[in-house]
DNA sequence: GTTGAGCGTT
C-alpha cells in the first residue's frame, strides 16, 4: 500500500520518512519526490508498506503529526500511472 | 543560499 505524505520540510530525506513511518509499521520503501529537472525537493513523498493494516494505522497516526516542525499531510496515494499493455513498436 | 499547494519515474 502506498501512502502520500505532504507538507514535508525541504530538509526531509527518504530515511527520515522511513524512520517516521517505521515507528508505526513495516516500511517497505520510502521516497521523497524531488524535481527531476531542477533537483530541488517538492516537499512531499511516498511511503510503501506491505501490511495495509499497518499502513492505515500509520496514516492515522502520522496524519497531522509534527515532523521537522510541520504538520504532515498523510493520505493513501493515488495510482501512479496506468500501465500500457503495449509499449513496443506498434 | 530562494519556495509551500499538492500526488510520483523507471
Amino acid at each position: 500500500m502506498e501512502i502520500y505524505v505532504g507538507n514535508l520540510p525541504w530538509s526531509t530525506s527518504d530515511q527520515d520518512l522511513a524512520d517516521a513511518f517505521g515507528a508505526y509499521g513495516s516500511v517497505e520503501k520510502a521516497s521523497i519526490i524531488s524535481d527531476r529537472t531542477s533537483g530541488r525537493s517538492k516537499g512531499f513523498g511516498f511511503v510503501t508498506m506491505n501490511n495495509d493494516d499497518e499502513a492505515n494505522q500509520a496514516i492515522e497516526a502520522m496524519n497531522g503529526s509534527d515532523l521537522g516542525g510541520r504538520a504532515l499531510k498523510v493520505n493513501e496515494a493515488r495510482p501512479r500511472e496506468e500501465r500500457p499493455p503495449r509499449q513496443s513498436n506498434w
